[in-house]
DNA sequence: GTTTTCACG
DNA sequence: ACGTACGTGAAAACT
């Protein structure tokens, strides 16, 4: 039989330090876990084998002392995200049927040689699997050896038969603790023979084939003095280094390759443990059903439930639970399929309350939808904004509810609306309990039905305009390309940055700067320290902003307009984990405003005929949230005194009236107050406004003492933060933060970085999510004819008749600067015009 | 499917 | 010694 034995403490390594870091929503980390598992399927797949044993390390003694202190001496110590994940692996070997072996005393790879050297006594085969280049000495006629190796960035797995062995290294596997017994290792801490490397350990013995046979003749062989004289200084070395990188052939473990095969599975169990881990994508691979066994696990009950079939499909976004009096139509305990009529009714219906999977696709689809308390996806977005799956299944198993067995030719239909109940309830008591139902009803189920108006309506767009854009680019991309060929001397793809990388940093020597995994850096910041010395960089940049103008919008846009002339984007609301809405296909919060050349293309967004465009954007409102939270006085009152902010920092940081600062100053002191809000360090801010770091260091420190407050707070942030797992913004939203108890510096810093930005960026939002929904509300009543049509983070877009453009800019202008009553007024700035461009003031 | 680059707030 | 600001989405090249 053949049997797969895993080097498991290898295997976790890689895997730990090949993935980014996963956890679970508690902390717990998974990355390991699920690289392993990952690893361990494409094995099985790969070598179909009839037995799995899974062999670890046991941390404490072992036989091999001198080893063992020599392992720990030449090792990092092992991170506590790592260590920790040992056991989960462990527990889901056991209960998904795999048999682990550990063995006091003994390492993982003594446990495979003895495996090994079994299939050699019983001929059978063995395949060994690990990332430690020490096993190659168990290669045999019984035994391959899958060794997986990094290359360039990337995983390859050799495997190693004894052909190979000898291909690679020129000599027998045996003859492998030769080598290392003169090379040494120094991954291991072996010490070999000093002054002996790889070249002359493999020369020496694949001519002489044993270190025993060089030194019981080492004085009539051919090697050269110098060579002989350091074997004789290493003698004692040598002989050590072969008895520490001998692997053990006979460890004291059971050596039967039938007790290895798979055991039978529990499938409840194993997926209940995967859930625990958040396991989900595994848990489909393998085909299991999601459950959760946690003790107050909650039985979906069939309550007043109605679910709607139309056009003959599963109406994943059309489930519906009612609550209340639903007359005749739904009765007690039982789940229904309404037919389209009936939905209408019950949804247009005031007195019923509704609990929703998906308002804003409802909305899209139904008139007149009336009482809607509660929508799923929402709930779980809000439960948990980091999520990027809130598909029923993955709430359910999420949240500990149990999926009902439906039996015979049940119907699916009913199953999930039954499920969709009960999750339901465990999300709502949730936000109760985190006082998020505020949140919930009164900013995020509104706003889903303004989305919805939105993507309905679109942005009208200038397809003429944005032509014949598109081909005075295609011509001037052409003729850039063609000058910078002749520079280079040669024809490539501009577009490839390994070509780009190659040609500029190999064939034309530049000097470059930066790395990435796979070649030079070729990016903007790169080109940019170069473009004054080299006539090709400047062409290159300009080509690259042409290239991108010319795709991503020109052509991009063009090919979104849909059949009304119309561009209609899609508002996710569930996405950003800061509790803004991103908009995609097409993407229409990133339309160029920041280049000239780019901004140009905001006239092609135009207002259909007799309508003009009425644009609202507030006035720093982060750095006015940030004031008001921190209440930092100084930065209060700045605000309320109308002085623009960025000068009056500069005045400070540097010192001086705030008449006498200059255009430099105050930029600089712009790049302060966003990097404050983002968490900042000198480093970066030193290279974004390009000064030393001793000097960006300085304008940090001249900020937090103009401001003290802020600075108290974004200590203080943090350190609540680390305490209750989570943020808030002013509304409650919140965002956890499990980056900020890991051990790995980086990560933890990225967490404090995010705990300091997130309640900023997410009150922010929060505030004009309820301007958008009063603005909505004042239109239809007041201006039925304008429409919001579009929102940019701080900005928000109505299209309206020319007549009602001034009513409509003063009712954007009431309804954002009130919707919030912070510590500092909110300003905003409105203005009209026939495109975009011109609206944007 | 991932990487690199670049557009926005 | 290393990498270094927060949050997004899209296109093109490459694996």
């Amino acid at each position: 039989m053949k049997l797969l034995a895993i080097d498991g403490n290898s295997l976790i390594n890689r895997a730990f330090y090949g993935i980014k870091l996963l956890s679970t929503k508690d902390g717990k980390y998974t990355n390991a876990v699920y690289g392993f598992i990952n690893i361990l399927f494409k094995l099985m797949e790969n070598e179909q084998p009839d037995g799995v044993a899974v062999a670890f390390d046991i941390k404490k003694p072992t036989f091999r002392h001198l080893k063992y202190e020599a392992y720990k001496a030449g090792r990092h110590a092992m991170p506590d995200e790592l260590r920790e994940q040992f056991p989960l692996v462990k527990e889901w070997l056991q209960l998904a049927g795999y048999h682990c072996i550990e063995c006091e005393g003994f390492e993982a790879d003594d446990i495979l040689g003895t495996l090994a050297a079994a299939a050699v006594k019983s001929g059978n085969e063995c395949v060994v699997a690990t990332g430690d280049r020490d096993s190659l000495q168990l290669v045999s006629e019984n035994t391959r050896v899958l060794l997986a190796a990094t290359r360039m960035g990337q995983t390859e797995v050799i495997n190693y038969t004894p052909e190979k062995v000898f291909e690679r290294y020129s000599i027998t596997p045996k003859e492998m603790i030769e080598l290392k017994a003169l090379m040494g290792d120094s991954s291991d801490n072996i010490p070999g023979v000093a002054g002996v490397g790889e070249k002359t350990a493999t020369d020496l013995i694949s001519r002489y084939h044993s270190i025993d046979y060089i030194y019981e003749n080492i004085d009539s062989l051919e090697i050269k003095e110098g060579i002989r004289n350091k074997l004789k200084d290493g003698k004692d070395s040598a002989y050590l280094s072969r008895w520490l990188g001998t692997i053990n052939l006979e460890a004291p473990i059971d050596a039967d390759f039938e007790k290895y095969r798979k055991n039978q599975v529990d499938e409840d169990k194993l997926s209940a443990f995967m859930v625990e881990l958040e396991l989900f994508k595994l848990i489909e691979r393998m085909n299991l059903k999601p459950v959760s066994v946690k003790a107050e696990k909650k039985e979906a009950q069939a309550k007043k439930v109605a679910v709607c079939e139309y056009n003959g499909q599963m109406p994943r976004i059309a489930d519906i639970y009612i609550e209340g009096d639903t007359g005749a139509m739904v009765s007690e305990g039982k789940a229904f399929a309404l037919s389209r009529d009936e939905l209408c009714a019950l949804l247009s219906s005031k007195e019923t309350k509704k609990r929703v999977y998906g308002y804003k696709e409802l909305c899209k689809r139904f008139e007149n939808i009336e009482n809607v308390t509660f929508d799923t996806l929402l709930a779980g977005y809000l439960c948990n904004p980091s999520s990027n799956d809130y598909s029923l299944e993955r709430l359910a198993a999420e949240y500990s509810v149990i999926i009902p067995e439906t039996e015979g030719d049940a119907n699916d239909l009913i199953k999930s609306a039954i499920t969709l109940s009960a999750v339901n309830d465990a999300l709502y008591e949730l936000l109760s309990k985190n006082d998020e139902i505020k949140l919930l009803e009164e900013i995020e189920v509104p706003l889903a039905k303004v989305l919805a108006n939105m993507e309905t309506e679109g942005f009208l767009a200038d397809c003429e305009g944005l032509k014949a854009k598109g081909e005075e680019l295609a011509q001037r991309i052409a003729e850039i390309e063609k000058e910078i060929f002749n520079l280079a001397g040669t024809e490539f793809n501009v577009n490839s940055p390994k070509q780009l990388g190659e040609i500029l940093f190999v064939k034309l020597g530049l000097p470059a700067k930066k790395k990435t995994k796979s070649g030079y850096s070729t990016n903007a910041d790169v080109l940019e320290s170069l473009r004054y010395d080299f006539p090709i960089v400047e062409l290159i940049l300009e080509y690259r902003q042409l290239a991108k103008l010319k795709s991503t919008y020109c052509d991009g846009l063009l090919s979104a307009v849909a059949e009304d002339g119309r561009i209609h984007s899609t508002f996710n609301q569930t996405e950003a984990r800061t509790g803004r809405i991103s908009s995609l296909e097409p993407n229409l919060q990133n339309i160029p405003v920041r280049t000239e050349e780019g901004r140009q293309l905001r006239k092609f967004f135009i207002a259909k005929e007799g309508f003009v465009l009425c644009d609202a954007d507030y006035s720093q409102i982060e750095l006015r949230v940030l004031a008001s939270i921190a209440e930092d006085k100084a930065m209060i009152e700045a605000f309320n005194s109308g002085i623009d902010i960025h000068t009056l920092t500069a005045s400070e940081v540097f010192d001086i009236p705030v008449d006498m600062v200059l255009p430099i100053m105050r930029s600089r002191a712009k790049a302060v107050n966003f990097g404050i809000v983002y968490g900042i360090g000198a480093f970066s801010l030193a290279k974004d406004i390009g000064v030393s770091r001793a000097e960006a260091d300085r304008y940090i420190k001249g900020y937090l003492a103009t401001y003290p407050c802020v600075a108290r707070y974004m200590d203080k942030v943090i350190e609540k933060a680390k305490l209750d797992g989570f943020v808030t913004t002013a509304f409650g939203r919140r965002r956890y933060l499990p980056e900020l108890s890991s051990s790995n510096g980086m990560l933890r810093a990225f967490g404090e970085r995010v705990a300091r930005n997130a309640p900023i960026q997410g009150t922010a939002a929060d505030i004009i999510k309820i301007a958008m929904i009063r603005v909505y509300e004042r239109l239809e009543k007041e201006l039925p004819s304008a429409k919001l049509i579009l929102q940019v983070h701080d900005e928000l877009i109505v299209e309206c008749k020319e007549a009602d453009a001034d009513k409509a800019c003063k009712i954007l202008e009431e309804e954002m600067e009130n919707a919030a009553n912070l510590k500092v007024r909110l300003s905003v700035d409105a203005n009209k015009g026939k495109n975009w461009l011109e609206a944007k003031g």
